[in-house]
Formats: C-alpha cells, structure tokens, sequence
DNA sequence: TACCTCTTGTTGGTGCCACCAACGATGGTC
DNA sequence: GACCATCGTTGGTGGCACCAACAAGAGGTA
C-alpha cells in the first residue's frame, strides 16, 4: 500500500470534481438502500401521489425526467401493481395516471428509506450544515434554470 | 406552459436527489466545455504531470479510476500523441505512462479550460461560498473512504 | 372544410461514468 | 516450486440523462 493513492492537486479541491465524485457515491448509496425501485420511481410515485391522476407527461415534467424514461419508469410500476395507466377520458392522446393503494404503501416505505439514507450519506453534517449544503445546490441548479 | 412543473415536495429539497441533479447538470457544462476531452483524459494528464512517469495501477488509483477505464483513456491519449506508453525496465508487467510535449500544452489548455468552467458553473455563489461547498462535499467524500 | 402545428406516448437508440469479472503474464514470498 | 498478489487488457453491466423519429390525436387558423 504505498502512497500512491494521493490524488492530484488540481483535483483534490476541483468543485466540480467533488461534485460529481459526491454525487456518484450517493447515488451507489441510493440506489441499494432503495431496494428493487430506482430513482425513477420514486420520483414517479411521490409526484402521483402529491398532484393526484396526472398524464404521464405532466408527471413527467414535474420530476424533471425525460418521456421516454417516463414510459419505462410507469411500465415497471404499472407491472408491479404500483400504479393504473388509464386512458384520459378528454384526450384519446393521453393516459391518467393513478397510484394504487399498493402504489401508496409502497410510497410510503419508500419514504422512509429515503429518510434514513439522507442520515446515512450525509452523517458528517450537522443539521446546519445539511441545510447549508441543499440551499448552495438549489442557487448552482436554479442558475441552470435560467439560463 | 402550465403550472405542470411543480416538483414534488418531497423531492424539492431532497439532498441526495439535489445532489445528482446537480452533478448532472454540472457534467453536462463539463463534457461541452471539455471539447474532445473526457473527464478522465483530463484527470489521468494532471496526474502524469504532478507524479512523472508512473504506471497506470499508479496513475488509476491516484485519479479512483478503475484499471479498465484508465486502459481506455490512455489509449485515447497516446493514440493523439499526448502521452506515452512504454514498457516498465523493472517490471515486465507494468508500462511507464510519460506525458510528451504536446500532452503538456494540452493540459495548461484543460487547466484554463476547466478554472472557466468552474467560473461559470458555481457562477452564483461567491468565493466564500464555493469554498463552504468543496469543504461540505468533501466531509461527505472522506466519510465514504472511512466507511 | 383543409391545413398546419403542437402535444402525447412510444420505440429505439446515444453518451458518460462507475464498476465488475476474468484472463494471461509476471513479481514477490515462503 | 507453489502460491498469491499485481499489471494491463478485454468485454461486459447498470444507472441516469438525453435525443430523434414516429403515429395518433388536439387545437388553431384560413
């Protein structure tokens, strides 16, 4: 085990480096302590749930996903009982999407999981600090945003 | 445009959910600003230079790559004249990874390349406030080397 | 009416990044 | 000499974001 593991310097301290160093080891966290469900459906699930029967592209543009991730991310949930797709009576283009009771509890785990996974990545942080953290990625993301 | 974009609540101020979506945004200003140049390309030339001829274990742990991605870089790089691969003298196992001139002038390219790219992407916060960031984010990484 | 344009869901891709398994060849150790 | 770790390499996987094209339908205007 020599030293060879010291890291560059223009990379030890990079933003956007750490950014996405960060982001990866979340998201290895996320992704097991989710279970069988990605990221995709839990997005799906809470957006169903908090805007009621919407069509796949209104749930869609609320989680900020593409339609096509949103067609496969339904068929999942659809298969496992976690939501209807329903033809919208008003547009023959459209299908209403309806979480199941099923779909609820299941939102409801899934809740959980996710609280207990900000403690666990972000552990080293205290409250503040968590606090800190999300308000500096909303400016860098709402800058995306407007531009 | 309807009022569609509403995110969910429970995602809106989600860290972890914060967190990649950053990341992601911030990769994709990366990859555009990076021209032909991956992440790993830049990060691999940082290394060479700061370290000096070093194998590509060596240079792979330095930069957390794994082996087969630094295999796949390197060959890009030296493919384009910007580094050079020969033959370990004492270790027939190894290759001794030398970046050439060219690999060089490249590199000071990447460095201003990527000092714009941090201007631009953390944009709305202040030196203050980036440095608060990178400390954050790295209290969050040294927890997943500890663990 | 016909025409044009936008939206919806769907299919079938791409690219980047992180990662994993297995292999042959070699080095170091006992 | 046997054993195991390491090096480079090949050939994958999976997640996430994204894109292009399409047919069907909706909405507007001429």
């Amino acid at each position: 085990m020599p030293m060879d593991e010291a890291p560059p310097l223009r990379l030890r301290r990079l933003p956007t480096r750490l950014l996405t160093q960060t982001a990866a080891h979340v998201q290895r966290l996320v992704a097991q302590g989710l279970g069988d469900f990605r990221t995709h459906h839990y997005a799906l699930l809470a957006a169903a749930e908090e805007r009621g029967p919407s069509s796949q592209a209104a749930l869609g543009r609320a989680c900020g996903m593409d339609r096509s991730d949103v067609v496969a991310a339904t068929n999942d949930l659809a298969a496992r009982g976690l939501l209807r797709r329903d033809p919208a009576p008003g547009d023959r283009r459209s299908n209403v999407i309806t979480l199941t009771a099923d779909g609820e509890n299941a939102l409801r785990d899934l809740d959980e999981r996710v609280r207990r996974l900000q403690d666990s990545v972000f552990a080293p942080l205290s409250e503040d600090e968590r606090d800190q953290l999300t308000r500096l990625l909303t400016r860098v993301l709402r800058h995306r945003a407007e531009s």
